[in-house]
DNA sequence: GCAATAGTGTCTTTTAGACATTATGTG
DNA sequence: CACATAATGTCTAAAAGACACTATTGC
């Protein structure tokens, strides 16, 4: 194109001469939330056993936050996408290569590192149990998963002329090789045509940076997906039975559901196979797998 | 604390000495997709006007792009959340403080903007009819709302062994002082257990950077959550009918509700007032606002 | 009275919730 | 045969879709 600016330059020759201005930039970084479902032990040989939503988490060796948990991560290089750091890292912390990854939110409140200006790009992932045994010898020196839990503790709601303000408090509890708790607030103002929202870290005991607020954008983000999407099969390995299917509904929503409903609902996610459980105790089940068609 | 690092610091005496490294940072920017909705002109005295769903646009005044047409957007500064510089940019665009924001999507591809390394955290508004008149005078020096049809082309499914590859492509058309217009691919991956989406811009009339894709993923946010929350509710004034709310619904979803159906779904998200329209040639229809009770 | 929209009634279909019943391999 | 789980049937309640009917105003 032969347009020239008030300068008289060309779009080529604006691009020859342009340097990038002094002003301050960010670093950029990203977390990645990873999440996995794995099995307890049974308590009988018959019985089955309980599943665990888990998040992995690694020991910080340095400062600042030395000794705390945060979130896998780290910062994007030059000539790569948030994505395609988010995908390094996920390969270095864990060695699985495909898996489903989602952009979740960029963190940038002031201060949120004391180190110096970043802003976070942060990522869910989903590993399904078949993966996570691939990954063994992992070199990050202090990489463990913690169980999380997640539940409403209080709410509270205030209304004035034109409008509200709603406060939720959440519990976040992380057991793992620690026992790690936060409570984070999530408050909802709303005017007569705006609405906001706000999370806010009320306490914090054993997670680095923001990270607590991050695993609880991730948590709220999974449960909301677990509804409209099949984004649940992603944390299942390649064969699993409806009830396996429902115990990770039921572990992610912390919420009992009805058999017979939960069958009709995801009756079109799946594809029944030929394949049967053994050995358990009981009546065999059959294996289904990820329906592709739909 | 006094923990100290393998360097015999604590973290004070860490962040003391603490000097970000040289490597290269990307310039971080917001663009904002300002939604409004707008009323044409009736043929008729006693028709009703056609609603259009419109988006701002600024016409660029110099390289790169130069004269095409971008998002409202900047850069984030030192001290300020990627948030604090949407909402400052909003308020220097188009003179409102109080609208409905929500973070969309980080864009971070690789010459996104030909400059430089450059960031994008985008941003979604909605502005009611009501606030848009505040706005009169505005400096910015060629701002203009488009009308926005976002429309499927056509759509593929490639099904092999272990997944499928689906490919849809959308029409992006804008109309305002000149006619923009791009086609935006989105190809879902599914593998066995991973899926992954990715948006790609297959061509572009007159829109600057990656905007289309940009529009295009604020579309596709808008429509889904139209339909489980009340975002709709922020692109309507303080009072409305059903009727205007149900024509809001229509021209974002591009598709005809009926009458009774669409009644009962928003009735929880509205209050009815004593309030009815007047001198319209025609029965009188009453007035709705908000509901922020529940 | 007519044009145009407002607002409601009601029938059918789908979906969700609740719970009971039958089925089956393993020790 | 008992245990524990698998799998399905069925009743009810709630939500969604479709369409028709009645109600009001301004000119």
């Amino acid at each position: 194109m032969g347009l020239v600016d008030k300068d008289g330059l060309t779009e080529r020759e604006f691009l020859e001469q342009y340097r990038a201005g002094d002003y301050e930039r960010p670093s950029v970084a990203t977390d990645m939330v990873i999440f996995t479902v794995t099995e307890e032990e049974a308590d009988s040989y018959r019985k089955l056993p309980e599943k665990e939503l888990r998040v992995l988490l690694i020991r910080r060796g340095g400062h600042p936050f030395l000794g705390k948990w945060a979130l896998p991560g780290g910062f994007v290089r030059p000539n790569e996408t948030t994505e395609q750091a988010a995908v390094r890292e996920l390969s270095e912390e864990t060695g699985v290569e495909d898996v489903y990854l989602e952009q979740l939110y960029t963190f940038s409140d002031i201060g949120r590192d004391p180190r110096t200006w970043v802003i976070s790009c942060s990522y869910m992932a989903l590993i399904n149990s078949d993966k996570l045994e691939l990954r063994s010898g992992d070199d990050a020196a202090d990489a463990a998963w913690f169980k999380v839990s997640y539940r409403p503790l209080r709410e509270q709601k205030e209304l004035n002329e034109d409008g509200f303000i709603k406060t939720q408090e959440y519990e976040l509890q992380l057991s793992g090789e620690e026992e790690l708790s936060a409570i984070v607030k999530r408050t909802t103002t709303a005017k007569t045509t705006s609405t906001g929202t706000d999370y806010e870290i009320v306490t914090n005991d054993g997670l680095a940076f923001d990270h607590a607020k991050i695993i609880a954008y991730a948590i709220e983000r999974l449960r909301g997906k677990l509804n409209y999407t099949d984004i649940a099969l992603h944390l299942m390995p390649k064969f699993f039975t409806l009830t396996e299917l429902q115990q990770v509904y039921e572990v992610v929503m912390d919420k009992e559901l009805l058999k017979a409903a939960f069958r009709r609902k995801v009756a079109d996610l799946v594809t029944e196979t030929d394949l049967y459980t053994e050995n358990a105790g009981h009546r065999p089940s059959r294996l289904y797998r990820r329906n592709l068609e739909e």
